[in-house]
DNA sequence: AAGCCGAGTGAACAAACGTGCAAGGATGGC
DNA sequence: GCCATCCTTGCACGTTTGTTCACTCGGCTT
C-alpha cells in the first residue's frame, strides 16, 4: 500500500507543526465526523492512546473551541436581570449551593479562563490583578494567538510567603504565554509601609512607564477582595496587613478592594487611608479601560461585589450562581445573611 | 436538605424549555467545568444515563457548538491553494484515501451539515437542490434558530422510485425544521418529457412565484452530478433519463450537472438540449445568489466539479481531501485519470 | 564514547460513557 | 373515564476513553 501517498507533505524536522497538524486532523475526525479514537488511530497510523493525547492537546491549546448558545428566548433569567439592574454583562457559572468555597472558586476560575478568550485580541493592553482568583484562572487558560499584545500587572504582589499561590511572575507568564503577549511585571510589594515610599516610587521613570501602560489598558481583569469575610482573600493572609490596618479599614467603612485599592459600599474611596499605601491603580485610571472583567466566587464576597458595582468598576462579571442569585434577590439589604 | 432551593424555578408544565434548561446546564458543567456525567447527574438529581442523553440532545440541537481553529500560520495548504486558484472558499474534509465512496459521502455530508450553520441566518432565502449529497446532509443538520427564513427547492424530484433516498418533501422539511424556516416545495419531476410542458408550467402563476423566490435567493446549496462516472449520481439511477439522453449529453460534451442543469468542462451550457427539459434554475439565476455552497465527495466527480468552477457557480466549496488534492494537483489536464 | 535525560510510544487497566431494554408515567383519542 | 400509545427513566451491559507504567529513542553532557 502506498501509505506515504496519504500524507504527501515533506517530512521536515518541523516536529511541532507536525504535531499540531495531527492534532487538528484528529480533532476534525473526532469532533466533526464522530469517529472513535480507535478509528482515528488507524487513520493516523498510531495508537489509540496517542490519539487521546492528541485530542487533549487540541483542546488545551485552543485548536478546538467549544461554546454554548442559549436559545435567545431563554437567556438565563439571572444574567438578564443583572444586565438590567447593573448594566453589566454577566456570565453566571452553575455551581451547586453545597459546594465548598474552594470547589466554587476552582469551577468559576475554570469557566472564566475558557470565557476569557472572547475578550482578548491583538494589539491590546491587558491589565491583570494578582490574587487567588487570578491564580486559579491562570492554570486553565486556553491559548489564543494574538499579535502585539501586552500583559501588565495591576498591583504589586510583595515577596509573599505565598500560601500555595504561585508567584506573580509565574502567574503573569502564564497569561503571557497563553496569548503570546509581552509581560510587564510590577515588582513592588502589595502595600508599601510608608506612603512616602510609594510616592517616591511613583516618580521613578520605570514606574511611570508601567503606570502609563495601565492608563492605556484595553482590558482589565480582576477579582474582588473581601477583608471582613470568614474566608479572607489571600491578600489578607500573606501578612501584608496588620491588625491596625484592619481596624482602620473597618472604621473607615471599607467593604472590599480591587487590586489592593479599597472602597466603601457606595463605591467611594476618599479618605480610606490604606489606599495611600496601595499599589493598584486609582479607580479613575481603572475605569478608562473599556472592558473591565471581574471574576467573583462565593457569597462571602457579595458585599465587596456590590461595592465594586457601585463604584462602576465592572463591565463584565463572571460569577457563581449562588452569588449571582443573592445579588439580584436582596437588592438593597444590609450584608446580613438572607433566609 | 433543602433540595428545592437549588432550583427555585417554578415547576410549570413548560416541559420543553425545562429540558432545554437542563441540557444547557449539563453542557455547562460538562464542557466548561469538565465534570463527569456522574457528578452532573448528582447535581441535577437524575441518573447518569439521562445526563448522557441530555448532552446528546444539547449537541444535536445546537446548544453546544464545537469549532476548530487552525492556527493562522498553518491554514491547510490545500484550502489556501484552492482559494488562490479558483477564488473559492474551501473546506477540505479529511477522509482516508481507501474509504469507500459511501463512507466518503457520509463523512463529507456530516461535516458539511455541521459547517452549514455558519452560512445560514435570519431573513434569508435558501435554495436547496435535491440529490444524494443533500439527502445525506439532511440527516445531520444542526439546528440554528432563525426568523423569517425560507427554504426553496431548486429542482424537481419527480416521483422517484427513490433508491433509499428520502423523498424531496422529507428532505426539505428537515432543512426547514433545522432552521425554523418556511419550506417551498417544487412539485415537478426532475426532467420533463417534453420541453413544451416545461414552458407551459413555467408560465403558471404558482410556478412563477417559486421562480421568483429562486431569483432572490441568498444562499444556494447543491452538489454536482457526474453522469459518466462509475458511480453515477442518483439522478441517473432513478430512471429519470433514457439511454438516448445520455448519448445526447455525451455528444454535446456535458461533464456534469448542478440541480439538473448540465454544463461542459468550460462551464458553458448553450446547446445542451436536455437542459430545455430540466427543472433547475438557469445558471444566470443561480449566480445571483451571493453565497453558493457546493458539497462534493469522490474523485469521480472531479470533472463535474471543474466544470462547475469554470461556470462560476461556486463561492464556497466543501470537499473531501482526496478530491481536493486531485483538484489542485493536475491543474489543466483533461478528464483522463491521473497517475 | 558512554551515559543520562526528557519526550514520546503502546499495552494494560480502570474510569467514564452510550445504548438496548423493560418499567413507569404522561397524553390524547374515543 | 378508560385504554392505547408515546415518551421518559434508570439499570445493566458492552464499548469507548483517560491514564499509568515500562520502554524506546534522540539529543546532550560529562
Amino acid at each position: 500500500m502506498n501509505e506515504q501517498a496519504v500524507i504527501p507533505i515533506e517530512d521536515g524536522t518541523e516536529s511541532v507543526p507536525g504535531k499540531t497538524r495531527d492534532a487538528l486532523r484528529a480533532a476534525h475526525l473526532y469532533y466533526m465526523q464522530d469517529l472513535t479514537m480507535d478509528a482515528i488511530a488507524h487513520e493516523l497510523h498510531t495508537s489509540r492512546s496517542s490519539v487521546s493525547r492528541l485530542l487533549s492537546h487540541a483542546r488545551a491549546s485552543g485548536l478546538v473551541e467549544i461554546s454554548l448558545h442559549s436559545p435567545l428566548d431563554l437567556p438565563s433569567r439571572i444574567e438578564q436581570e443583572i444586565l438590567e439592574r447593573f448594566a453589566v454583562g454577566a456570565h453566571v457559572i452553575p455551581v451547586p449551593d453545597h459546594a465548598s468555597d474552594v470547589d466554587r472558586l476552582d469551577r468559576v476560575a475554570l469557566s472564566a479562563a475558557r470565557i476569557l478568550g472572547r475578550f482578548v485580541d491583538s494589539n491590546q493592553t491587558i491589565g491583570i490583578a494578582w490574587g487567588s482568583t487570578m491564580s486559579a484562572m491562570s492554570r486553565h487558560l486556553v491559548p489564543k494567538a494574538t499579535h502585539n499584545s501586552e500583559i501588565v500587572q495591576l498591583n504589586g504582589a510583595g515577596n509573599g510567603r505565598t500560601t500555595g499561590i504561585v508567584y506573580a511572575s509565574e502567574l503573569l507568564r502564564r497569561f503571557g504565554d497563553a496569548f503570546g503577549a509581552r509581560v510587564q511585571q510590577f515588582p513592588v510589594p502589595a502595600f508599601f509601609d510608608d506612603p512616602e515610599t510609594r510616592r517616591a516610587f511613583w516618580r521613578e521613570r520605570s514606574t511611570r512607564r508601567l503606570l502609563d501602560l495601565q492608563e492605556r489598558m484595553d482590558v482589565a481583569l480582576f477579582g474582588v477582595g473581601s477583608p471582613f469575610a470568614e474566608v479572607p482573600s489571600h491578600v489578607y493572609q500573606g501578612g501584608y496587613l496588620e491588625r491596625a490596618d484592619y481596624e482602620g479599614l473597618s472604621r473607615e467603612g471599607a467593604v472590599g478592594d480591587v487590586a489592593t485599592v479599597f472602597y466603601r459600599a457606595d463605591g467611594s474611596t476618599d479618605g480610606i487611608t490604606l489606599n495611600e499605601r496601595a499599589t493598584g491603580p486609582d479607580f479613575s485610571v481603572l475605569r478608562r479601560a473599556p472592558r473591565r472583567i471581574c471574576v467573583v466566587s462565593g457569597r462571602a464576597k457579595l458585599a465587596s461585589l456590590r461595592g465594586a458595582l457601585a463604584a462602576g468598576l465592572i463591565t463584565d462579571l463572571i460569577v457563581d450562581e449562588g452569588t449571582a442569585r443573592a445579588l439580584v434577590e436582596s437588592p438593597h439589604e444590609s450584608p446580613r445573611d438572607r433566609e
